[in-house]
DNA sequence: GAAAAAATTAACGTTAACGTCAAGGTTAAT
DNA sequence: ATTAACCTTGACGTTAACGTTAATTTTTTC
């Protein structure tokens, strides 16, 4: 497998590389691995997850505790797939369960309120273009 | 006309008195007017401005700085509407006109780009969110 | 008109999310 | 085996957007 150390990550992430080692201090988010000196390498699959963290950021605007709860979610679905479906304490899983099914809706409830409002800051937005445009084809036209 | 002191336009907009006052001291947003001793007196128009700001925060995820913007454009070309229609040098409108819409069409690329990123979160959590439900019924029809 | 309730300014405090050195260790290229 | 180029870990600095507290004034209510 290929890995890459932090420069380029930062340029294919958009991310600076401060803000890769932050993450990594607050716990976000770890390389795949270390060289013998101590250097990060990280692998594609991390290059994504990156990408995909700050796309998140920068969309839905959310924090980076609420970046990783939202991270978590898909690890805790997959870990409910594998491992413990058959082993641990049902009562327990239904309670985890519960708790991933509350957030998701509420993010999902917020989405669909900033969508709706941004299609209206949208509309808005175009007729103002709009006007523009014609008042600069007004000018022109003399 | 009736006026409303800050706790109540607090109340109606979601806002804190705090951020309310330091719109005001950043010249982001002035009051109606201030009473004989100086408290602030706000208008139902006020009231409705700074809703729309306090969503535009919230959902385009604006600094106070992008907001002066954005509200300064719907101003501006009120301005051109009304005013220096005639009276102005042409260049000048001309040129403002243009850097309006410049201003404009960075602001709706920027809308579209996110419209189309939280879309696909939006699928991602509702297929997520299926997988869950599915999850409890399995553990419930038991 | 006195007391309570709410408003004002001023000023210092806080938090997240990095930016920016500095001093030193690792790796790659000659 | 040197450099040069890049990496590491501290550690302190910065900025936006308020929170909070305190000391005074204004307004409202009884």
């Amino acid at each position: 497998m290929e890995y890459y150390k932090i420069d380029e990550v930062a340029r294919k992430t958009g991310l600076t590389k401060r803000a890769i080692r932050y993450y990594e201090e607050i716990g976000l988010f770890q390389p795949a691995k270390r060289s013998e000196g101590g250097i990060r390498l990280y692998t594609d699959e991390d290059i994504q997850q990156l990408k995909r963290m700050s796309e998140i950021r920068e969309v839905l605007g959310f924090s980076l505790q609420e970046i990783r709860r939202f991270m978590e979610l898909t690890e805790e679905l997959e870990a409910h797939r594998r491992g413990y479906r058959q082993s641990d304490v049902p009562e327990k899983q239904v309670e985890e369960l519960k708790e991933i099914r509350d957030t998701v809706t509420r993010q999902l409830d917020m989405i669909r309120y900033r969508m709706k409002k941004m299609t209206q800051f949208k509309q808005e937005l175009e007729e103002l273009l709009d006007r523009v445009n014609k008042g600069l084809a007004r000018r022109e036209n003399q």
